[in-house]
DNA sequence: CACAATTCAATTGCGCACAACTCAATCAGC
DNA sequence: GCTGATTGAGTTGTGCGCAATTGAATTGTG
């Protein structure tokens, strides 16, 4: 009665490949910036707005202070950030991004569209994908 | 000439996203198989048709035998499949099915299920979300 | 046949991801 | 003010994911 499931036919592969085949397309160009995939997410998010506690971090980006902790740990080496314990809460780390770093988002800036190029879909369908894989990202969160 | 590469930017991001729920909602009914993700896919591979070499398994999966062989090691360890070298070729390893191991597939099969409940979109938009990520992935895999 | 090139699996090294835990700082209740 | 609970960051351990390398088996070419 019931079959074994078969590998093409599942959705959740299809975004595990695609997934993969998306951070593999920015590998290159995140090479050259001396980033990989989950530090240049983080700097995008400094970038936005800092400092930045660890925690709201790892809230925007779904991340704990287990792969936060190390990774930022990296950039710091790589004289990307700064770690300063905060002065109201001495429980928070805030991360200050330094000159260079704030420098590195105008080498970063073409860095979108090397997906852009690469992806085969209209605007019109990556538009509608988007917005289907945030309504599912949200459903699936409300389900654990 | 921002508002395209923003919205990519976000589709990258999206599809990081929707993948890392995707697994999470897996996570505990997998648990009770105990399989990780990656495992329940070569499993899966195995459970179309066996046995299959490494190789075959990688080409299926995207995966290189840096992350196979010990992730075979582990099923293996587990009672799940038995390792050959083929003897036509003795290069290859020929990764077989145990008893055990079939018989798990009875009780993965409404392991798919799960996400569908979960998703929170209609059969329809999941049909057409699959067919997007399917064109998105070989779009990418041909620009790399 | 010889032997260089290729193929296949395994290994090493590094960087996520995530669970489980530790420890200090803060907060809430009394 | 005390004390128990909570919060925030860090650490440890396990398991991918991928690049680079190793070494054995096979194939291609002269």
């Amino acid at each position: 009665m019931t079959e074994a499931p078969r590998l093409n036919h599942q959705v959740c592969f299809a975004l595990y490949s695609a997934s993969k085949a998306a951070t593999a397309v920015y590998r290159p160009v995140l090479d050259e910036l001396g980033l990989t995939y989950p530090q240049y997410l983080v700097m995008l998010v400094l970038w936005e707005d800092e400092p930045r506690s660890v925690r709201e971090l790892g809230t925007e980006l779904g991340l704990d202070s287990g792969t936060l902790s190390p990774l930022l740990k990296r950039l710091e080496t790589l004289g990307l950030v700064e770690r300063r314990r905060s002065a109201e809460d001495e429980r928070r780390v805030e991360i200050h991004l330094t000159d260079q770093g704030r420098a590195l988002s105008e080498r970063a800036g073409a860095v979108p569209q090397r997906l852009a190029d690469a992806a085969g879909l209209s605007p019109a369908e990556l538009a509608q994908l988007h917005d289907t894989l945030g309504r599912l990202t949200a459903a699936l969160h409300s389900a654990i």
